[in-house]
DNA sequence: AGCACGCCGACT
DNA sequence: GTCGGCGTGCTC
């Protein structure tokens, strides 16, 4: 007997064992969509991750009722890569699943009630008591009604005793409809019965016949004008989409074609469009020339790749690192391979996906979380049935079901962005890159002006080949950067507000010079928070450990872990006082002082208050390109890889703020942040100018990013990282212990690094401790860090302890209500 | 996630 | 007693 690992689409971290039955033996493979039976009577379909034959000793596994498909869904070497990230990021397959499969081919049933067939409502009226009588004539006008709406009629909240009634009296049966989400978008289309195609001096005949019907002539003129079928009467197979028959150049009346339909004169078919614009192909156009620097660099990638399997790219800001990308996914496209294009966030890709579109027209497919359900599964399916070459997408189109892949681009290698959060999987986009390129044999080429230290470090190490692209493309020089000291200005009384007098000098002379600005200040809202001026007391959320935010637009305090929202206190909660000030500065309060200080100018806000919905980022992006706004104030999204000639200005208000995050990670972040937002000035023409305002004008820091010294950035960071033993020299584990209650948390978090120093050793276990912020949506924090060497130690070791402690902490009775989480490689 | 079921307080 | 709310446990 054998049998079969099947993954459900439900939040269970496991797989199920189901048997195959003897007929379904020899068609059934890894990766097929089975319908199975689960739990009580609910139907799903699954899909098989495993076919063994280990007999399950606790259970009788339920059979595989049926294949769904011809041709597996998912391919083995997809189900190959998602038991890895359960292996490496500890979770389980089912989780991976999860984020894996767009959910329109996790297609589930769900349950509806019916009148039994036998049962009529009016013989047996003396049966029901009110309720139920109540859902039996709503059965009679409904036919079906779904199981979860049953609450909503009845107006109770658990509706499954009167339900059990029922079905027990054979009033009701329970019956289960699947829906498969996914709907392939279809066109209305209009052509001749092929009696008139087939033999078109009929046609003539036609115009007689409708000689006094001028509308239903005019449409049979028009229709013939568009398929000449005198021509070629094949032409007429694919007709003309109806709407666009009907409305545009003259329309025609609508009736008169349906009647023609009725006559059979026409007939009506409907055909599978594609969600995605097609281009035409002969829009196509030649990949750009590169410059010498350029060809110089691609070159050393292409000799790079030959050596190794990775290359990094490191090309400072606005050198034109996209170009050298696009010559090589040509070379892939020309060998009838395929490549992936991994970007960091959805937010950067209309830009880009625009300018790929010109040069790779439909063999380009792009995958984002953002994208339509539906659009999803035809990206899915264009990539299996090899209709996409070139894949454009976040860090979910890693699990796309490529089958000739040969190259991984993965750009904007350091950003944040590619580690996922929550929920599990928490995966790291581009190192999970790698592991996929390795699968296929492929190779990855990592992209930034900026390198993570990883990556830098690997290729210092000669793991990976590197590429140097180190003068920016064109004339345009790197910007220069004057350090601007906050505390000296102050002494001076030559700061307004939070602008020093450089600043808004050179904000005001690029302006008249017709220039654009771009001011950066890492934290949104109008200022970090609201306070008492005489007793200090701060509104917080009341489900977070947090200081709400001030927003002026609404005048309304946030948090930004939860949501939620509340009015500005008028008056202090604590002693009453009505003196209530807000302190600190955010983007919303620099473009409030902006405008008060320049009066002339036009101010715009990027940040993620002002692009929340769906299209006003590139709103926003449009009106600062096309020179409606003049200067931009932004957070972090400013720094990510926007490409505008005329900006010769960027100003950082306040650069210490990130240097001080209680993270190892808070240095490295920061030269990354501010070099890119630096490399906004001056990309293409004169040299630009960057403006950082800091109360340490002597850190070290600022002056490597001032002369793009990554090389000595490196050093002293490596060195820091091999000290204190972080990644790249160790690789950490985060486990965060959560419970409605402190108290709880603190115990439970206190048990497990008990059990884990006792397994693991003192040294390697640090905590626990609670998090800067302890609460988050009404649960309470505590943090464990696992620091496990890079090299001598047997990972998959350490790895089953961990998860052995887990479940021993879990055993305790008092902890059932306390979950743990786990982050392999947290950032 | 559903769904079943058991326990417990509020009410005929 | 009995109904309905709520917490808990299970699903191959």
């Amino acid at each position: 007997m054998k049998f079969a690992e099947v993954l459900l689409p439900v939040p269970i971290p496991k797989s199920f064992c189901y048997a195959i039955p003897p007929q379904l033996d020899l068609e059934l493979v890894v990766g097929h969509r089975v319908l199975v039976e689960f739990g009580n009577r609910k139907m799903y379909t699954g899909i098989v991750s495993e076919i063994h034959q280990k007999v399950p000793e606790k259970y009788d596994p339920k059979p595989i009722l049926e294949v769904l498909e011809v041709e597996p869904s998912v391919l083995p070497s997809q189900i190959k890569l998602w038991q890895w990230v359960a292996d490496y990021y500890m979770c389980s397959i089912g989780e991976v699943l999860n984020v894996a499969l767009p959910s329109g081919l996790k297609l589930s049933s769900q349950s509806f009630l019916q009148i039994h067939p036998h049962f009529i409502v009016e013989e047996n009226l003396e049966r029901l008591n009110d309720r139920e009588f109540t859902l039996m004539s709503y059965l009679e006008k409904e036919q079906t009604i779904p199981y979860t709406q049953v609450g909503e009629i009845l107006e109770i909240k658990s509706p499954y005793k009167t339900i059990k009634n029922l079905i027990e009296m054979e009033a009701i049966l329970l019956i289960e409809k699947i829906k498969e989400k996914y709907k392939p978008k279809m066109e209305k289309r209009l052509r001749l019965v092929q009696y008139y195609a087939e033999q078109p001096h009929l046609v003539d005949k036609l115009f007689e016949h409708l000689a006094k019907k001028t509308k239903q002539e005019d449409a049979l003129l028009k229709y013939l004008s568009l398929v000449p079928i005198h021509d070629d009467h094949l032409l007429n197979y694919h007709g003309v989409n109806k709407r666009e028959f009907l409305h545009v150049g003259r329309p025609l009346s609508p009736s008169s074609v349906g009647t023609m339909t009725k006559n059979g004169i026409f007939e009506e078919f409907e055909r599978q469009v594609p969600r995605f614009e097609l281009s035409a192909a002969d829009k196509v156009q030649p990949t750009p020339v590169l410059s010498p620097a350029q060809q110089e660099c691609l070159e050393k990638t292409i000799h790079g790749l030959n050596e190794k399997n990775v290359c990094l790219l490191h090309g400072v800001t606005g050198s034109g690192k996209t170009e050298i990308y696009l010559q090589l996914i040509k070379s892939v496209i020309d060998n009838g391979e395929q490549a992936l294009f991994l970007i960091p966030e959805i937010a950067l890709t209309s830009q880009l996906v625009r300018r790929l579109k010109v040069y790779f027209g439909d063999v380009l497919g792009i995958y984002h979380s953002k994208f339509s359900d539906n659009e999803r599964v035809e990206t899915w399916k264009g990539v299996q049935e090899d209709q996409f070459q070139v894949i454009v997408g976040t860090r979910s189109s890693i699990f796309l079901p490529f089958t000739d892949l040969s190259l991984i681009i993965v750009d904007e290698e350091h950003d944040s962005s590619y580690k996922a959060h929550d929920p599990a999987p928490r995966y790291q986009g581009r190192d999970l890159a790698l592991v996929l390129a390795h699968m296929h044999h492929a190779k990855v080429v990592l992209g930034s002006a900026t390198p993570s230290l990883e990556s830098y470090y690997l290729a210092a190490k000669k793991k990976y080949a590197y590429a140097g692209l180190h003068e920016r493309f064109g004339d345009a020089q790197l910007p220069e950067i004057k350090i601007i000291d906050i505390k000296e200005k102050r002494k001076q009384k030559k700061m307004m507000d939070d602008f020093s007098d450089d600043l808004l000098h050179e904000l005001n002379n690029n302006t008249e010079q017709g220039y654009q600005s771009i001011l950066f200040q890492n934290r949104r809202g109008y200022s970090p928070y609201v306070t008492c001026d005489v007793c200090n007391w701060v509104p917080s959320c009341p489900s977070c450990n947090v200081k709400l935010t001030y927003h002026i637009y609404r005048n309304e305090l946030r948090c930004h872990y939860c949501g939620h929202k509340e009015h500005v206190p008028h008056t202090c909660v604590s002693c009453g006082s009505t003196n209530m000030k807000t302190v600190g500065l955010g983007t919303q309060k620099i473009e409030e002082g902006l405008k008060t200080h320049l009066t002339d100018i036009r101010v715009g806000r990027l940040d993620l208050d002002t692009t929340r919905r769906k299209h006003s980022y590139e709103q926003i992006l449009t009106d600062f390109e096309e020179g409606h706004i003049d200067v931009l104030v932004g957070t972090q999204m400013v720094t990510k890889g926007l490409d505008f000639g005329n900006v010769r200005l960027v100003g950082i208000i306040d650069a210490d703020s990130m240097l001080y995050y209680p993270d190892f990670r808070a240095h490295e972040r920061a030269f990354q942040l501010l070099t890119q937002v630096s490399g906004r000035a001056g990309r293409r023409g004169e040299t630009g100018t960057v403006i950082l305002q800091t109360h340490q004008p002597k850190e070290t820091l600022f002056a490597k990013v001032a002369r793009n010294d990554y090389r000595n950035f490196f050093r002293k960071e490596i060195k820091d990282r091999e000290q204190y033993h972080y990644p790249p020299y160790t690789r950490l584990i985060k486990l965060t212990v959560r419970s409605e209650k402190q108290d709880l948390t603190n115990q439970a978090s206190e048990k497990l690094a008990r059990l884990l120093v006792n397994w693991l050793g003192q040294k390697r276990i640090l905590g626990p401790q609670e998090p800067g912020i302890n609460k988050i949506r009404n649960y309470f924090l505590s943090e464990i860090l696992i620091k496990l060497e890079r090299e001598g130690i047997d990972l998959k070791k350490a790895k089953g302890l961990i998860q052995k402690a887990i479940l021993q902490q879990k055993e305790e009775k008092a902890f059932s209500r306390v979950w743990v989480s786990i982050d392999v490689d947290p950032q």
